[in-house]
DNA sequence: ACTATGCCTTGATCTATATCAATAAAAGGA
DNA sequence: TCCTTTTATTGATATAGATCAAGGCATAGT
């Protein structure tokens, strides 16, 4: 890992072909990487932002990630989503330009920060990038959807095999690989995201592992049969939209 | 109900307060207007759009209601959301220029078509258009993560009172009371919403009569006790946040 | 290296809600 | 109007997954 990875900016940036730059020109990637700021690593759980905060930024995560909540007052959370490099955080807030939900750094992290008023001109101006944050955004409700239809009306075994396979998804869209790789969040984390206890989610583990689909070693994940996994998920989603942990 | 709802154009819609034109100025309100294409009634059951359409514009409710969801290949079906007046539909589109929903009307309904591609350039010269744009857009992401929350972490009684509760607020905003009114969908479609079988919303409804929190009459509902509803969803969200059903 | 602290796993039991089954009540059509 | 079809209610039973409880492994700190 590079250790400045939060000094380099949009056109040398190896994400910029997931993230806001995607599809624009070189010239206004040019111009984009001027109105982004790169902020200071982030340590484990460290904040983002809380729940709450008045905030006037976009966020894309450089490296790491990050899992998002929401809290009652009873301070029972929902974990809301989790973001990989190349996602962008702070959609929930350009509601009221406050954050409706917490943001925390699941490992050592940078993010770039994008100020919404200078985005918003760099918008009017260029059109390709406008289109671009239009795209973002309806990503980020398509993805909504397919947690609401998993949360809805999937078994714990098959909410446990999503996950596993939307994770491959993005790792094998970073260009790492899609079948091996350690999971950045908890039990305790997966399982309030799918709704379930973390004994559940413990049993699952072991389930699919003797099976033989997964290997697990802590957090360390192999997965030995994605096809096995697909046919648990089965007929849920045309396969190719398995977006949703944004 | 004014039998030529479809034919009103911006400027004189009752619903412009809820509508794309909120904070606009009345000259920015007339502009918005003419890119507005008034769409003839839509009869029940008739579908506004299909999943996996192409789709180039936004949709607002003007009168009536409707419900989105997604099938899968099995044709079971996940409700995403229903839809009142002064809502945006359409949302989900963004992200390829395809829907990822079909949305169906639940009564006699009407809506506006907004063109993407000239909102897109209303929008550049447009700030407070384009501000309003965004805020839109932040609401159904909060609304989303609302329904997230609701089908995680809430048992069946929760569910129940957090979606009357919500839908009392939404026809509140839209001048009518907040304790007396029909529901448009069917059992089956809340259940089906909720993460629930009809039998158990059935059930609840019932519970609900007997403790004389609400009276049911058929799909007519009446809120004899909004305090204990909100006491059941209690510690949930802070009251002001039960947006959900966008 | 040793101990403490917090994860994670595994087992036993319990319960909320689904499912199955049978009416009952509206809505729609002839 | 009566008959058919759909939709809603109610009851009985089954079960997936929660909860309760205990023990095993790591990682971190001394």
């Amino acid at each position: 890992m590079e250790s400045n990875v939060h000094k380099i900016s949009c056109p040398d940036c190896r994400l910029s072909d997931l993230c806001l730059p995607y599809g624009l020109q070189q010239n206004e990637v040019q111009q984009l990487a001027t109105i982004v700021k790169n902020k200071r690593p982030m340590q484990v759980d460290e904040y983002l932002y809380l729940q709450g905060d008045a905030c006037q930024n976009l966020y894309a995560v450089k490296s790491g990630s990050f899992r998002s909540f929401i809290a009652d007052d009873n301070g029972n959370e929902q974990t809301i989503g989790f973001y990989l490099p190349g996602e962008l955080m702070g959609l929930d807030a350009l509601q009221h330009s406050r954050t409706t939900c917490s943001i925390i750094a699941l490992e050592t992290s940078t993010v770039c920060e994008l100020p919404l008023l200078r985005l918003n001109e760099l918008c009017s101006q260029m059109p390709s990038l406008q289109n671009q944050v239009m795209r973002i955004m309806g990503k980020g409700i398509s993805s909504d959807h397919d947690k609401i239809i998993m949360l809805g009306h999937r078994t714990a075994k098959e909410k446990m095999a999503t996950f596993l396979l939307m994770l491959s998804r993005r790792y094998a869209g970073l260009g790492f690989s899609s079948t091996v790789f350690n999971l950045t969040m908890s039990r305790q984390d997966i399982a309030n995201f799918l709704g379930l206890s973390n004994e559940t989610v413990s049993r699952l583990f072991t389930e699919l592992s003797k099976d033989g689909v997964i290997t697990v070693k802590q957090r360390g994940i192999q997965i030995n049969n994605l096809a096995t996994l697909k046919s648990i998920v089965k007929p849920c989603l045309p396969d190719d939209q398995l977006s949703f942990i944004a």
